[in-house]
DNA sequence: TTCATTAATTGGAACGTTCCAAACTGTCAA
DNA sequence: TTGACAGTTTGGAACGTTCCAATTAATGAA
């Protein structure tokens, strides 16, 4: 049954012809007969030949195989991003380690630490919350290409493909001026990350320069996530002087927060205006549709793999920082389908 | 820069020792005295030495490496399967080739080429449609444990792990006849798959203990996406005794009926009974949310890499088939709220 | 005939591990 | 003094490839 153990020198004898040559044939050598060569690519078929990567591998110190670690799959839009890279690490003749890490920086450290024992040729990293310069020092100084895609890891030099949070941000908050918003509160996330703090100078700066208040109070932090919208919104609506639309640091905030509105007797797209971020599946089916910033996370994946592949191609490279551009997707839940509805009655 | 040549002959080298004693600490043999363990693992860590598993696996002929392959990542059903596999995996101390065919069936047979050219210990497939027993027939003769799981592969003796789509359409079905349902149709799916197959015989089955019609009319079949809910629907609108409810081949068809049915003006869950099959995560939020029968993915994926792992640890084994339970999860778009509404009124 | 040239093939030494059998230490009993 | 024994350590041969230098065979020119 396990009888997996045909090697090139078995195959070799069967053909009559010497290991060195069926290593030639096996890497399509112009160098042997077409004779030699038809004869043991037969010889292979009939015997069930299967290569050996790991000890082709081992003699010429480098492998076809890069790591994929991504901190949280069930979140469609890192999967988006990992099928991105499979795509092109696919087509490139590549295989890839994929593990997720649950947002769990010690577990993130075991797998990179295995993949790297296995011989990984680079790394593509999503990286966990709270992984730090350090963690990832000993890995960047080995030579390994590495290539942060969706997050940073501050203090690192090393190549990144991340979406223009800044300006995704600001757009947004334009659009909700333009509907005619002056109290606009930023709602959602951890503040003590990089993507957060980038969201929340978009949103800032698009205040400011339109002339409106952005002080801190209208900037509430919360988990990124839907039960976190939740608790935001109830914060915000404590407040004395109350918002009347509010930008949300991702796309799970912004349902819960459509959530707390509701239980508030606030119907969000009508009495409040909500945008969320990344665009994720659900947004389009949502009721209301949320109105968000759309950033394309195949696409990334797809750019932080090439990058990546570029990198290990080039022996020596330069860290370098892509950023991938965002476009504001107007749905329901900002409110701009009820003002054309006004419009079309004042007209 | 590109440093990372220590070995195993470096280390011992710098301790004073020979290579056979570091091998034996790498692998905590309790042959070597504890003074030489200290020294030697200070020299490790000094060194920045890293393991070759490649080699060592090259030796001993047997990876700690599995193979993940499936259909669809993008479908979070199969995304929460795939991150239930990671989980049992990484925590045996294993690590996985994963990759993603986009139901491609020949990309699927290539990277499962290469995942066995590189020496993978094990593989977990949710094959692609249009997987023959014959694509796999060369790779389980090798005698390396296979796990087929979500789908089968007709004709194929090796492991699996499906849902139990028999009594979960039958639950289904029931709850529908309960909800005084007299004419139901069965909507969406390949009807050349061994999934469609096994839920259209729990619908049929379901209807014939309760003597209702069970003829081939009310069963109809399309792409088992959005859109091909949408056809199905409007085919089922066409029929001059129309159906009252229908249950989904799965949640996407299930999304797209309810689509087709507004745009006919009738509203599912008031004016027509939906049940789905999977419980996707938009299940819960969709408008209306969505009654269907949820199959557990992420457990599923963790009992068929503990089944996987057990069969790699047996030198010898025998295909096993599990089945995993399912539940119906009543939401609202089956129509329970309302006849529950009526019922108050009556009352 | 002899020699250079081209085309095709080949043996053996790597690559970094593990494993086996053998060889060192001491210690203690006979 | 010898031998038995346990506790440690070690050289070299694998594992299945690739690569280099060297060999052989065939051809044609001198």
């Amino acid at each position: 049954m396990k009888q997996s153990k045909v090697t090139v020198v078995d195959v070799a004898r069967a053909a009559g012809v010497s290991k060195s040559t069926v290593s030639l044939v096996l890497q399509g050598s112009s160098l042997v007969n077409e004779g030699t060569r038809a004869k043991v690519g037969a010889v292979i078929r009939e015997l069930g030949y299967v290569y050996n990567r790991g000890a082709a591998n081992l003699r010429q110190s480098k492998s076809k195989i890069v790591g994929i670690v991504v901190n949280d799959l069930t979140n469609s839009f890192f999967a988006e991003l990992a099928v991105g890279m499979d795509m092109v690490v696919q087509s490139a003749g590549y295989i890839q380690f994929m593990a997720n890490t649950s947002e769990n920086a010690d577990r993130q450290g075991e797998v990179i630490a295995s993949m790297r024992e296995h011989g990984m040729a680079g790394l593509i990293l999503s990286p966990a919350r709270g992984t730090t310069a350090a963690d990832l020092r000993p890995l960047v100084d080995s030579g390994i290409p590495v290539v942060l895609v969706a997050r940073n890891v501050p203090g690192l030099k090393v190549s990144s493909v991340v979406s223009d949070g800044h300006a995704g941000a600001a757009a947004a908050v334009r659009h909700l001026i333009e509907l005619g918003h002056r109290r606009i509160a930023f709602l959602g996330g951890f503040n003590d990350t990089a993507v957060f703090d980038e969201r929340m100078r978009g949103f800032r700066d698009a205040l400011q320069e339109a002339g409106l208040n952005a002080s801190d109070e209208l900037v509430i932090s919360s988990a990124p996530s839907r039960a976190g919208g939740v608790a935001a919104v109830e914060r915000m609506l404590a407040m004395v002087d109350r918002p009347t639309a509010a930008l949300c640091f991702n796309d799970a905030v912004a349902f819960g927060v459509c959530d707390g509105l509701r239980s508030a007797r606030i119907e969000p797209g009508v009495d409040f205006g909500v945008i969320g971020f990344d665009d994720v599946i659900e947004a389009k089916t949502a009721v209301p549709a949320l109105t968000t910033v759309s950033v394309d996370p195949q696409g990334m994946g797809r750019r932080a793999a090439q990058l990546l592949l570029k990198q290990i191609n080039a022996g020596d490279f330069d860290a370098e920082a892509l950023v991938a551009s965002v476009r504001l997707v107007v749905r329901e839940s900002c409110g701009a389908a009820q003002r054309m509805k006004r419009e079309a009655v004042t007209a």
